[in-house]
DNA sequence: CTGAAAGCGCTAACAC
DNA sequence: GTGTTAGCGCTTTCAG
């Protein structure tokens, strides 16, 4: 009635060049060890020669699940996101399940659209490690029963895990430093995608500017005055366009990144206006992505622990899908990876160190 | 017999909660413009109030072909990959087509294994954009009937395509514009990443190790002096541990690497050597990836139009899979784009410019 | 250890 | 316009 697929071979093919069942060819192409060696071999010959490959879509129909997770980002260029999805490849591969990798380029739309996708192909579970989230995405996941995961969004829940990072610590431990250092007038800069559709969540891009007020409000017994910028737009060309924007009008001896990559476009707005790095202004990034240390000065930044992040992701939904088992709150902390961009001001450059160093 | 997928309806109960046929809910669902209004929104009531999400497997199954071409790249971390798949993706999507992308890290049994798991899922056309191309490949494409295009490998063919692209003039560009400003000790950085494996087929690099050797003997008479330095490893490191060794080794006033990750580490690897870029030395990349213009110093190298190899691969593909077209051979060029880490060398300082300025 | 046969959920003739 | 129904290629009982 229909006509078949491609030129490919199918199964009753390869049972009748054969001479079995296609029952038989199944159990052999499943490694399923109830196969006579001779069988065996006489069906491995006919596969080979027909250059069988089974079909996937008949395959995952006619089977009960699907080994398959689905991995929602916001942005694969931000080079944080590129090894996290890595990671986590690695480390479903390893447990015998593939990943379906899908990015939103922050467009909320586009998120509600790869998770039907992924629901439609039966993924077992979906992480989703993006800022913006919105409630129909919980909508979805829970009228499908599907095991979610999220990053530093809502509560865990019976179908739903959470995983947070600690931001707030990160940012945290940069503003200590820089203190230390002898900073007291810091720019934060955030950036934010612009997305072509109307809701981005800002949340967790929220969270982190309160995480700055608050570290910098904990040392203005020091005197510390935070200052902060914004400005939207892919990657790099925010942080240059916000660096900017802040240089006329702000007085920083410091900075702290939103990311690493507008950290770039900040290490490059500050030499443009002839300011040397770092001598005048100290740099802080945060992702502590692989760039960072190429980087001229090799770039301070935040570390977040991807491989353990990635094998927590991926241990969590396997046990929530196989073992049924309830979502879970879980916590990774951060740290700071001090290199070259950081220094004490230009004013304190004398009184080397300071009393308390960042351990 | 067997259960069902998951918790998710199907079209059977669609169907009956929209008192209408399984026919009409699929032609609803496909958008087949054949439906009364009336018994149209009847149907996407039921749909939303059951969360139905039709099975792609089924779908697919049931459907004579499926819209999706396969992308395999050797290495999603290198900048050039990632932006070369986003282009790719974002041009299939506007001619209808899913993009199913697959990394081989370099790996040739890694790139069978995809190729066969995307011939199973019945891609329409792949594209192979990685420099190691075993014969097996061809053959596997050839028993399937599936169109492809390659990158630099071999030539076209029924099914096959392939792209060239200029590479050798590229490199040809890069030092000619470095002998122009007096250059007339070149080094070539060629990195290779270690695959798990044995057989990566390093053709395309042996390529521009010939582009490199054949460009600078066209400068012989004036004096040009090529050097070369290999070293394994992926990314940045490679080049970074590649100009460690050249350093004691050789006399170089300029520095041509094969692509943009290894020339971070050569830039790195050269300032640790108390070098300043490009006083002492000059730096070429390859690639003009989005970071080169964020280093210090923004980093000269040699272009590849990512958007017309994305739209070459994704319309060639078509014209092959739609119109039943025979392969071809296509072609794009490379130019140079100058920036700020090359300047005469040190001991031509005074002379200011040379006669051939680059076009 | 192997074979027969009943679905998995959907699509697309074809009939009405 | 809408319904009926025969596959799409595979997996998996269940008998033998």
């Amino acid at each position: 009635m229909r006509k078949p697929c491609n030129d490919s071979a199918n199964i009753y093919q390869v049972a009748k060049a054969a001479k079995v069942s296609t029952a038989t060819v199944s159990a052999v192409v499943n490694d399923h060890d109830v196969v006579e060696a001779k069988t065996r071999k006489r069906v491995l010959a006919a596969i080979k020669q027909l250059h069988y490959q089974p079909n996937v879509y008949a395959s995952n129909l006619a089977r009960a699940r699907v080994h398959m997770l689905g991995l929602i980002v916001s942005d694969i260029v931000n080079p944080f996101f590129g090894e996290l999805a890595h990671v986590i490849q690695q480390e479903a591969l390893a447990r015998g399940y593939e990943v379906l990798l899908a990015t939103t380029d922050f467009s909320s739309k586009r998120l509600i659209a790869s998770l039907k996708r992924m629901i439609g192909m039966r993924v077992a579970g979906v992480a989703i490690m993006t800022s913006e989230v919105q409630p129909q995405v919980i909508d979805i996941l829970r009228s499908h029963n599907v095991p979610a995961m999220f990053e530093d969004v809502g509560t865990a829940d019976r179908h739903i895990s959470n995983l947070r990072i600690d931001y707030d610590g990160g940012i945290l431990k940069a503003v200590r430093y820089l203190v230390d250092l002898g900073h007291r007038n810091i720019l934060f800069v955030k950036t934010y995608p612009v997305a072509d559709d109307r809701g981005i969540n800002l949340f967790s891009l929220r969270r982190r500017v309160e995480a700055f007020q608050s570290a910098t409000s904990s040392f203005r017994g020091l005197g510390v005055s935070p200052q902060l910028v914004t400005c939207g737009g892919p990657g790099p060309a925010a942080g240059l366009g916000a660096i900017r924007k802040a240089l006329p009008q702000s007085r920083f001896t410091a900075v702290v990144a939103i990311a690493d990559p507008p950290a770039l476009g900040i290490l490059r707005g500050l030499r443009e206006a002839g300011l040397s790095i770092p001598r005048d202004v100290s740099v802080v990034g945060f992702d502590n992505s692989y760039l960072c240390e190429y980087l001229t000065p090799p770039l301070t930044s935040v570390n977040i622990p991807r491989g353990l992040v990635g094998r927590l992701v991926v241990e969590t939904l396997l046990r929530m899908i196989e073992n049924n088992e309830s979502g879970r709150e879980l916590y990774v902390e951060t740290e700071l990876i001090v290199r070259e961009s950081t220094a004490p001001p230009p004013n304190k450059r004398a009184q080397k160190a300071s009393r308390h160093l960042h351990r």
